[in-house]
DNA sequence: ACGGAATTGGAACTCCGGTTCCGGTTACGT
DNA sequence: ACGTAACCGGAACCGGAGTTCCAATTCCGT
């Protein structure tokens, strides 16, 4: 959760002075940050976490800011962008994914823990425009928290590796699969339909045997 | 495919005119459309198809109107609006599955027709960013042509009962989950996944036998 | 208590894509 | 061939969402 950007795009702010430093020039620079500055930054990440939850990515920055109680000029002294803002909600999310991903790595029953994982997900999507839109644009190579995604495909390769040594999942998917399907759920669960089938359907799916030999 | 939307939005044209001719006074008035007018209709139809494959809902105006050798103008004389244009290109979507469900509706292995069914849709999904965007827009309640939507819909409800009548489907699902996982397919597709595999896995999911027990 | 650096708010600006407008052009009936 | 209604093109316009800017305000060390 801290300092989620490394380097996301160096902001054009003429930054003239401190190189000692080195790190976390952007945002505002850390050293001796005020006391309302902080409170503000809390009050426009909870804003933002909220609305996102809500609206997804398109939430719009003004409405952030009126959730904040605070204008638009603070938002943008706190984020330098809309998209570092939303890389830091999604971050948090995918945060969220990695630690369950991992708790799954920890359970010897390698099916049932993909199961938990893929219903916790489900749920989680069921409320959180946010997350949806997280798993669509993590997908869609090139967003920005591309690192994140990749730290949890990695969790999930692990996991589709046994899963698929012990013989419960499909032989034939691949981790792309996984992803994808994880963003078909994402789409899915928005399209309305109950995210408990959904993903019960989805996991059969990959329990069953081999792929049908059926053909049009 | 002719007259695909019978009345939109009443265009703001002030129509003094005719009121005899008692339809399509919209998109112009019909009555002895000049040659070269028609000719402009086909390519900007032509020209439309092809980047709405290519680009989805986000092709802009002018690059269609680009596409067809057409000025912006032309454009928007011969579609009062782009959400015109998209609708008419949907429709025309819609129409080829809705005859794709009939051509199931028509077959005497339900299972298979489904099979048959999918994996065409999936096939076309993975060349088609307009037929997906149609799928997804389709769930999300409200875009215009919700007729269409509900023409197909009726296809697949029949199509749905039949097969859980003997039993190829599980009994569980509803017509909405079904939307929703063709929606899914869309997003998963748009992923980047392979779609043979993931209609496979889609499948395989519904014709799996009752849900799983299984719970976090 | 004071001075100045940090911070704030929100009006104003930029950018982008859809839509409108109208002078010029073209097809077609006579 | 001529006149005119239909049609064309694309510059200009408009509204919405992100971003910038700076006068006014607030915190904090001395």
């Amino acid at each position: 959760m801290a300092t989620p950007s490394a380097d996301i795009a160096p902001p054009p702010t003429t930054r003239a002075s401190s190189q000692s430093t080195g790190e976390l020039d952007h945002v505002v620079a850390e050293r001796h940050q005020r006391a309302d500055a902080r409170r503000n930054r809390e009050k426009i990440l909870a804003a933002a976490e909220i609305a996102f939850r809500e609206l997804g990515t398109a939430v719009q920055m003004e409405d952030i800011a009126r959730r904040a109680e605070v204008g638009v000029g603070t938002l943008y002294r706190h984020f330098p962008t809309k998209e570092h803002l939303v890389a830091e909600l999604a971050t948090h999310r995918f945060s969220g994914c990695i630690s369950e991903a991992e708790m799954a790595l920890a359970t010897v029953d390698v099916w049932a823990a993909i199961e938990c994982f893929v219903y916790r997900n489900a749920e989680q999507m069921a409320t959180d425009a946010g997350l949806r839109d997280t798993f669509m644009a993590a997908c869609q190579s090139g967003g920005i928290w591309v690192g994140e995604r990749d730290r949890l495909n990695q969790r999930l390769a692990v996991l589709l590796e046994r899963a698929q040594t012990d013989g419960s999942v499909r032989q034939d998917v691949t981790l792309g699969d996984v992803q994808a399907l994880m963003c078909g759920l994402s789409a899915a669960i928005a399209g309305g339909g109950d995210w408990r089938r959904l993903a019960s359907v989805m996991l059969a799916g990959l329990h069953a045997p081999p792929p049908t030999p059926a053909a049009p």
